[in-house]
DNA sequence: CGCATATTCAACCATTTGGTTGACGATTGC
DNA sequence: GCAATCGTCAACCAAATGGTTGAATATGCG
Protein backbone atom coordinates (compact mmCIF):
# COMPACT_ATOMS: atom_id res chain seq x y z
CA UNK A 1 0.00 0.00 0.00
CA UNK A 2 2.54 2.16 -0.34
CA UNK A 3 3.62 2.76 -4.39
CA UNK A 4 3.32 6.10 -6.08
CA UNK A 5 -0.53 5.63 -7.49
CA UNK A 6 -1.96 4.03 -4.05
CA UNK A 7 -0.56 7.55 -2.35
CA UNK A 8 -1.82 9.65 -4.97
CA UNK A 9 -5.46 8.02 -5.33
CA UNK A 10 -5.71 7.92 -1.22
CA UNK A 11 -4.46 11.64 -0.85
CA UNK A 12 -7.17 12.49 -3.09
CA UNK A 13 -9.71 10.54 -1.76
CA UNK A 14 -10.26 13.50 0.98
CA UNK A 15 -11.90 16.54 -0.14
CA UNK A 16 -10.23 18.58 2.32
CA UNK A 17 -6.76 17.69 0.91
CA UNK A 18 -8.54 18.15 -2.71
CA UNK A 19 -9.53 21.74 -1.35
CA UNK A 20 -5.74 22.10 -0.12
CA UNK A 21 -4.74 21.39 -3.60
CA UNK A 22 -7.24 23.61 -4.87
CA UNK A 23 -5.76 26.66 -2.66
CA UNK A 24 -1.91 25.79 -3.95
CA UNK A 25 -3.25 26.05 -7.65
CA UNK A 26 -3.33 29.44 -7.25
CA UNK A 27 -0.21 30.32 -5.20
CA UNK A 28 2.36 28.87 -2.93
CA UNK A 29 1.43 29.39 0.74
CA UNK A 30 2.68 28.88 4.43
CA UNK A 31 1.25 26.19 6.57
CA UNK A 32 -1.15 28.54 8.93
CA UNK A 33 -2.57 30.39 5.45
CA UNK A 34 -3.49 26.81 4.18
CA UNK A 35 -5.48 26.23 7.39
CA UNK A 36 -6.98 29.74 7.83
CA UNK A 37 -9.79 28.65 5.46
CA UNK A 38 -10.51 25.39 7.28
CA UNK A 39 -12.69 24.42 10.68
CA UNK A 40 -9.96 22.31 11.59
CA UNK A 41 -6.96 22.60 13.95
CA UNK A 42 -3.72 23.89 12.45
CA UNK A 43 -2.04 20.15 13.47
CA UNK A 44 -5.22 18.32 11.34
CA UNK A 45 -4.16 20.32 8.19
CA UNK A 46 0.14 19.86 9.29
CA UNK A 47 -0.76 16.63 8.80
CA UNK A 48 -2.88 16.62 6.04
CA UNK A 49 -0.08 18.43 4.23
CA UNK A 50 2.33 15.75 5.40
CA UNK A 51 0.32 13.49 3.30
CA UNK A 52 0.06 15.27 0.11
CA UNK A 53 4.11 15.60 0.66
CA UNK A 54 4.47 11.98 1.18
CA UNK A 55 2.36 11.30 -2.49
CA UNK A 56 4.33 13.49 -4.22
CA UNK A 57 1.53 15.92 -4.66
CA UNK A 58 2.99 18.89 -3.26
CA UNK A 59 6.70 19.75 -1.79
CA UNK A 60 6.97 21.42 1.66
CA UNK A 61 10.19 24.31 1.89
CA UNK A 62 11.17 25.82 5.12
CA UNK A 63 12.68 29.17 5.02
CA UNK A 64 13.05 30.76 8.11
CA UNK A 65 10.19 29.98 10.18
CA UNK A 66 7.84 29.72 7.67
CA UNK A 67 6.94 26.14 6.00
CA UNK A 68 6.25 26.89 2.00
CA UNK A 69 3.83 24.31 0.03
CA UNK A 70 3.74 24.01 -3.43
CA UNK A 71 1.99 21.96 -5.77
CA UNK A 72 4.12 19.21 -7.88
CA UNK A 73 1.44 18.14 -10.55
CA UNK A 74 3.75 15.25 -11.94
CA UNK A 75 2.07 12.18 -9.21
CA UNK A 76 -1.13 13.61 -10.25
CA UNK A 77 -0.35 13.52 -14.01
CA UNK A 78 0.62 9.90 -13.39
CA UNK A 79 -2.81 9.09 -11.77
CA UNK A 80 -4.53 10.97 -14.58
CA UNK A 81 -2.95 9.37 -16.63
CA UNK A 82 -3.96 6.37 -14.89
CA UNK A 83 -7.56 7.13 -15.11
CA UNK A 84 -7.23 7.95 -18.91
CA UNK A 85 -6.42 4.61 -19.74
CA UNK A 86 -9.64 3.93 -18.76
CA UNK A 87 -12.10 6.79 -19.32
CA UNK A 88 -10.94 7.31 -22.65
CA UNK A 89 -9.47 4.13 -23.36
CA UNK A 90 -11.17 4.15 -26.67
CA UNK A 91 -8.91 6.62 -27.83
CA UNK A 92 -5.05 5.78 -26.81
CA UNK A 93 -3.27 3.15 -28.99
CA UNK A 94 -4.92 -0.29 -27.75
CA UNK A 95 -1.33 -2.39 -28.31
CA UNK A 96 0.62 -0.61 -25.60
CA UNK A 97 -2.15 -0.46 -23.56
CA UNK A 98 -2.21 -4.23 -24.22
CA UNK A 99 1.22 -4.13 -23.65
CA UNK A 100 0.61 -2.05 -20.08
CA UNK A 101 -2.19 -4.08 -18.81
CA UNK A 102 0.19 -7.07 -18.91
CA UNK A 103 2.94 -5.72 -17.53
CA UNK A 104 0.36 -4.54 -14.43
CA UNK A 105 -1.47 -7.85 -14.19
CA UNK A 106 1.64 -9.84 -13.54
CA UNK A 107 1.44 -10.81 -9.91
CA UNK A 108 3.16 -8.46 -7.42
CA UNK A 109 6.81 -8.23 -8.26
CA UNK A 110 6.97 -4.62 -8.94
CA UNK A 111 3.70 -3.98 -7.46
CA UNK A 112 3.77 -0.85 -9.22
CA UNK A 113 -0.09 -1.29 -9.63
CA UNK B 1 -16.73 11.36 2.93
CA UNK B 2 -19.23 10.50 0.76
CA UNK B 3 -19.45 12.72 -2.04
CA UNK B 4 -18.90 10.64 -5.74
CA UNK B 5 -15.27 11.85 -6.08
CA UNK B 6 -14.41 10.88 -2.67
CA UNK B 7 -16.04 7.29 -3.36
CA UNK B 8 -13.93 7.21 -6.78
CA UNK B 9 -10.81 8.04 -5.32
CA UNK B 10 -11.07 6.16 -1.95
CA UNK B 11 -11.95 2.63 -4.47
CA UNK B 12 -8.80 3.98 -6.91
CA UNK B 13 -6.20 3.90 -3.90
CA UNK B 14 -6.16 0.18 -3.22
CA UNK B 15 -4.44 -1.82 -6.01
CA UNK B 16 -6.66 -4.98 -5.77
CA UNK B 17 -9.49 -2.81 -7.02
CA UNK B 18 -7.29 -1.37 -9.56
CA UNK B 19 -6.23 -5.08 -10.30
CA UNK B 20 -9.82 -5.12 -10.60
CA UNK B 21 -10.89 -2.78 -12.93
CA UNK B 22 -7.83 -3.88 -15.32
CA UNK B 23 -9.31 -7.39 -15.23
CA UNK B 24 -12.30 -5.88 -16.20
CA UNK B 25 -11.36 -4.09 -18.76
CA UNK B 26 -10.91 -7.28 -21.37
CA UNK B 27 -14.63 -8.15 -20.71
CA UNK B 28 -17.33 -8.54 -17.74
CA UNK B 29 -16.77 -11.38 -15.45
CA UNK B 30 -18.48 -13.68 -12.38
CA UNK B 31 -17.50 -12.55 -9.13
CA UNK B 32 -15.60 -15.85 -8.82
CA UNK B 33 -13.76 -15.42 -11.85
CA UNK B 34 -12.49 -11.71 -10.41
CA UNK B 35 -11.78 -13.25 -7.61
CA UNK B 36 -9.70 -16.03 -9.14
CA UNK B 37 -6.13 -14.98 -9.53
CA UNK B 38 -6.10 -13.08 -5.91
CA UNK B 39 -4.69 -14.94 -2.82
CA UNK B 40 -7.65 -14.15 -0.54
CA UNK B 41 -11.09 -15.08 0.18
CA UNK B 42 -14.09 -14.54 -2.14
CA UNK B 43 -15.92 -12.50 0.86
CA UNK B 44 -12.86 -9.95 0.91
CA UNK B 45 -13.27 -9.83 -3.11
CA UNK B 46 -17.24 -9.29 -2.94
CA UNK B 47 -16.23 -6.23 -0.33
CA UNK B 48 -14.13 -4.85 -2.76
CA UNK B 49 -16.12 -5.22 -5.50
CA UNK B 50 -19.08 -3.36 -3.51
CA UNK B 51 -16.97 -0.71 -2.90
CA UNK B 52 -16.48 -0.24 -6.55
CA UNK B 53 -19.90 -0.50 -7.11
CA UNK B 54 -20.56 2.00 -4.56
CA UNK B 55 -18.49 4.16 -6.26
CA UNK B 56 -19.94 3.83 -9.48
CA UNK B 57 -16.68 2.19 -11.00
CA UNK B 58 -18.31 -0.67 -12.25
CA UNK B 59 -21.73 -2.42 -12.22
CA UNK B 60 -23.33 -5.78 -10.98
CA UNK B 61 -26.35 -8.14 -12.52
CA UNK B 62 -27.80 -10.74 -11.31
CA UNK B 63 -28.72 -13.85 -13.89
CA UNK B 64 -29.14 -16.88 -12.31
CA UNK B 65 -26.75 -17.60 -9.81
CA UNK B 66 -24.05 -15.77 -11.01
CA UNK B 67 -23.30 -12.39 -10.79
CA UNK B 68 -22.01 -10.52 -13.96
CA UNK B 69 -19.32 -7.58 -13.11
CA UNK B 70 -18.86 -4.84 -15.68
CA UNK B 71 -16.89 -1.72 -16.31
CA UNK B 72 -18.42 1.54 -15.52
CA UNK B 73 -15.99 4.52 -17.02
CA UNK B 74 -18.26 6.93 -16.06
CA UNK B 75 -17.38 7.69 -12.43
CA UNK B 76 -13.49 7.54 -13.74
CA UNK B 77 -14.00 10.03 -16.55
CA UNK B 78 -15.69 12.50 -13.86
CA UNK B 79 -12.47 12.20 -11.39
CA UNK B 80 -10.61 12.50 -14.52
CA UNK B 81 -12.27 15.71 -15.00
CA UNK B 82 -11.62 16.88 -11.83
CA UNK B 83 -7.72 16.35 -12.49
CA UNK B 84 -8.69 18.56 -15.92
CA UNK B 85 -9.79 21.02 -13.79
CA UNK B 86 -6.35 21.87 -12.31
CA UNK B 87 -5.37 23.42 -15.72
CA UNK B 88 -2.07 21.79 -15.64
CA UNK B 89 -3.01 18.70 -17.17
CA UNK B 90 -4.12 19.63 -21.10
CA UNK B 91 -0.87 17.87 -21.70
CA UNK B 92 -2.37 14.37 -20.49
CA UNK B 93 -2.73 12.98 -24.15
CA UNK B 94 -1.94 10.40 -26.20
CA UNK B 95 1.98 11.25 -26.15
CA UNK B 96 1.69 11.61 -22.52
CA UNK B 97 0.33 8.15 -22.21
CA UNK B 98 3.01 6.54 -24.57
CA UNK B 99 5.97 8.00 -22.22
CA UNK B 100 3.70 6.95 -19.71
CA UNK B 101 3.73 3.06 -21.07
CA UNK B 102 7.40 3.16 -22.14
CA UNK B 103 8.54 4.74 -18.20
CA UNK B 104 6.48 2.46 -16.79
CA UNK B 105 7.74 -0.80 -18.99
CA UNK B 106 11.20 -0.12 -17.97
CA UNK B 107 12.60 -0.15 -14.89
CA UNK B 108 11.25 -3.87 -13.98
CA UNK B 109 14.43 -5.12 -15.60
CA UNK B 110 16.99 -6.32 -12.92
CA UNK B 111 15.69 -4.27 -10.39
CA UNK B 112 13.27 -4.58 -7.52
CA UNK B 113 12.42 -8.41 -8.24
C1' DC C 1 17.11 38.29 26.45
C1' DG C 2 12.27 37.32 26.28
C1' DC C 3 8.11 36.92 23.98
C1' DA C 4 5.25 35.94 19.97
C1' DT C 5 4.75 33.25 15.77
C1' DA C 6 5.07 28.97 12.93
C1' DT C 7 4.93 24.27 12.88
C1' DT C 8 5.35 19.72 14.48
C1' DC C 9 5.17 15.96 17.95
C1' DA C 10 2.93 12.77 21.12
C1' DA C 11 -0.73 10.79 23.11
C1' DC C 12 -5.20 9.82 22.75
C1' DC C 13 -9.89 8.74 20.67
C1' DA C 14 -13.65 7.17 17.42
C1' DT C 15 -14.39 5.43 13.02
C1' DT C 16 -13.17 3.13 8.83
C1' DT C 17 -10.66 -0.29 6.23
C1' DG C 18 -9.18 -4.65 4.64
C1' DG C 19 -8.94 -8.96 5.86
C1' DT C 20 -10.53 -13.55 8.08
C1' DT C 21 -13.93 -17.40 9.10
C1' DG C 22 -18.30 -19.85 9.27
C1' DA C 23 -23.07 -19.88 8.41
C1' DC C 24 -26.55 -18.83 5.25
C1' DG C 25 -29.86 -18.18 1.03
C1' DA C 26 -30.37 -18.81 -3.82
C1' DT C 27 -29.74 -21.34 -7.96
C1' DT C 28 -28.39 -25.19 -10.84
C1' DG C 29 -27.73 -29.95 -12.31
C1' DC C 30 -27.77 -34.96 -11.59
C1' DG D 1 -34.72 -34.34 -3.79
C1' DC D 2 -30.13 -33.44 -2.85
C1' DA D 3 -25.61 -31.99 -3.38
C1' DA D 4 -22.67 -28.69 -5.35
C1' DT D 5 -21.89 -23.92 -6.76
C1' DC D 6 -22.34 -18.77 -6.38
C1' DG D 7 -22.26 -15.09 -3.59
C1' DT D 8 -23.31 -12.42 0.60
C1' DC D 9 -23.86 -11.71 5.59
C1' DA D 10 -22.34 -11.37 10.37
C1' DA D 11 -19.04 -11.28 13.71
C1' DC D 12 -14.68 -10.50 14.61
C1' DC D 13 -9.78 -8.55 14.31
C1' DA D 14 -5.60 -5.54 13.46
C1' DA D 15 -4.20 -1.59 11.45
C1' DA D 16 -4.90 2.84 9.36
C1' DT D 17 -7.39 7.40 9.20
C1' DG D 18 -8.88 11.83 10.67
C1' DG D 19 -9.51 14.42 14.25
C1' DT D 20 -8.48 16.48 19.09
C1' DT D 21 -5.44 18.66 22.79
C1' DG D 22 -1.21 20.12 25.04
C1' DA D 23 3.64 20.29 25.06
C1' DA D 24 7.80 21.03 22.44
C1' DT D 25 10.93 23.09 18.88
C1' DA D 26 12.48 26.58 15.89
C1' DT D 27 12.71 31.06 14.31
C1' DG D 28 11.96 36.16 14.23
C1' DC D 29 11.34 40.62 16.53
C1' DG D 30 11.73 44.48 19.83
Amino acid sequence: MDNPLDLAFAALADPTRRQILMLLLEDDMAVTDVAEPFEMSLAAISKHLGILTRAGLISQEKRGRVKWCKLEPEALRDASIWMQSFGQFEAVNLDALERFLEHELEPERGSKI
